[in-house]
Formats: C-alpha cells, structure tokens, sequence
DNA sequence: CTCAATTGAATTGTGCGCAATATAAATTCT
DNA sequence: AGAATTTATATTGCGCACAATTCAATTGAG
C-alpha cells in the first residue's frame, strides 16, 4: 500500500520493524529460554526449576514475608506462586502458614532445608558468568540497561 | 579491552552474586514477561498469542517452510510448534501439509487470511515503541547487545 | 539389498504464566 | 452494627516450553 514518500519521516519503515531479527522482544524473549537452558543442568542438581531458583533467591535475602510481597518482588501472581510454592513446600524448602493477624496472608518462611540449599547454590552464579562469556561489569552495565526497558514497560501498563 | 585490568575480572562476592537485584538472568526474565503483558492487548485484536505472533513474523519473512525450520528461526521444539501450529491452522491463518518428497516434513504455508492480517499486525511495532518510551535507535543498539549475550549462552550449551 | 541408525514430527507429562473467577477476611461507610 | 467494598490467596482453564518417548520415513553401512 504505501511506498516511499510519505514514509520518509518515520523511524523505521513498517515492513522493517516487522522483521524478526529487528524485534527487541524476540531478543529479549530467546535470551531468557537461553538463559533458562542454561540454568537447567545447574538448577537440577539443587532440584530446583528456574523459577523457584528465584524465588528462593527473593526468600534468601528477605524470608518469613506475604505471597503478595513475593510477587510484587518477581513480577509474578497468586495463580503462579500457589502452585510454585506448594511444590517448595513438599520439597521441604519452606513453610506455609497462616498469618495470625490476618488471616488472610500465608507467610512464605525458610525450613533448615531451604536455608541450606543457599550454600550450594553460591557456586551458580560462577558458572553463568562462564557460559556467558562477559566481564561481571558487561553484564552489570547490560543487566541495568534491561531493567530500565523492563520499567518503562511496566510504567506503561499503568497507564 | 579489559583496560581496568584484573579488577575488571575479578568475581564479586558470591553473596552479592546471589542477590535478585544482582542478577541479568532476572533482568531479562521479567522483561520478558513485561514485554508480553504489553503486547497482550495489541496481539488480542489480532487473535494471536505472542509466540503465535513471533510465528507469524517469521512466515510474512518466508513460509512454506518444514516446522524444522521455523523452530530453528524461533529456537522453539515440536514439542512448542506442534501444538501452536494447529490451532493458528484451526484460526485458518496457515496449512499444514506434508511433504511429497520427504514424507516425514511438514511444510507450513499461510493462507490467504495470513497474508492478509500482515496488514493488520504494521501497527504493532509502533506501539511498542511508544511503550519502550525509547528510540529505535537505542532499541536497536540494546537489541544487538542482548542477542549477542544470547548466542554466547546457546554457544557455551553446544559445548 | 538389508538392517541399523538417523531424522522430522507428534505425543505425553510436568511446570510455569496469566486471565477470570471464587472465597473468606478485613476495612470502610453509612 | 450491618452492608458494601477492598484485599490476599486459591482455583480453573488455556497456552506455552521442554524433556522424554514414540513412530514412520529416509539414509547409510556392509
């Protein structure tokens, strides 16, 4: 439909920004199932998946707190936390129990199991930072740039 | 490089390390997710589900292609593709056929109904754009930046 | 030419991720 | 206090992702 011309003004022609190899989102997207595959053989030796690996990394730095402050953390619901921290829970990581000040919060806390499995899991991050072939202050500087995307994307969404 | 000298390399504290804040792999993860919710409403008018759309992107470039390839393109399965695939047939936008020449392919082909929502999908990009609040040109500088950290990582698996 | 190995898709089972809905507890407003 | 609203978690249903397995078609070695 439309040629040149008029189109000389815009950044990116739409044919051009329809490209798979010009999407940001497809970056973003297969480097998060890269780092995902790399994470696996790592992550099965603590018998963990990627995404309780996060949440027991947001449970190591601060424990004994709401679902709800969990998923504001991590970006995640209730819909994917219940069933995620039921299986923590039978693999004896953690504990759920009912706040008694309000009875509608269950309050995610740390067993022995779960503070332990903490010391195996420092030798991960060694071995991403291998796999990935980049200085820690590369990633860092990437890691910072990515995080200010994600938040205005967030920001957005509240609009 | 490396102009910092030694510094530049040395690892930081494993405490550190396991910080969620610390953590590219997190930075890129809930970007992901925050670029789906963003794309969800856009993606919604069209009928399509993000990897339905990332599918999608990679047939307008080229279809009649073996599922084979386009798992190669979007580093996705049969296990992903097979699925998705028919229900994009069940919505009429593509064909599945097989192969005459090698009985085991399954060539993917759009229908017209596929070409057509090319048209439909011009808009998306911008939109993202404008929720990015960036310029293409530091959208395309940070797309490079975060592939090349991802073909590092799907290189460090070959291994 | 035969049979073992390989290849391309499909299938099965598990675990996210999220929208929509449900439910019960707490808060707010008459 | 009682009703309406809000809040925190749980449930259901759908669609990815991916490992592991299956199966048929093709290729390759002897």
């Amino acid at each position: 439909m439309d040629s040149m011309g008029i189109m000389a003004r815009k950044p990116m022609a739409a044919d051009q920004a329809l490209r798979l190899d010009n999407q940001i989102c497809f970056a973003v997207y297969s480097t998060a199932h890269a780092f995902n595959r790399v994470y696996k053989p790592l992550l099965d030796r603590l018998g963990l998946t990627y995404p309780q690996y996060l949440v027991m990394l947001a449970l190591w730095e601060r424990d004994d707190v709401p679902v709800k402050d969990l998923g504001e953390r991590l970006f995640l619901d209730s819909g994917t936390l219940t069933p995620l921290l039921k299986r923590l829970e039978a693999a004896q990581l953690i504990r759920r129990t009912r706040s008694t000040e309000d009875e509608r919060v269950v309050l995610i806390a740390l067993t022995p199991q779960g503070h332990a499995l903490r010391e195996k899991a420092k030798a991960v991050p060694q071995s991403i930072l291998a796999a990935s072939d980049c200085t820690v202050g590369e990633l860092l500087a990437m890691k910072d740039e990515i995080v200010a995307l994600r938040d205005r994307l967030n920001a957005a969404l509240g609009e």
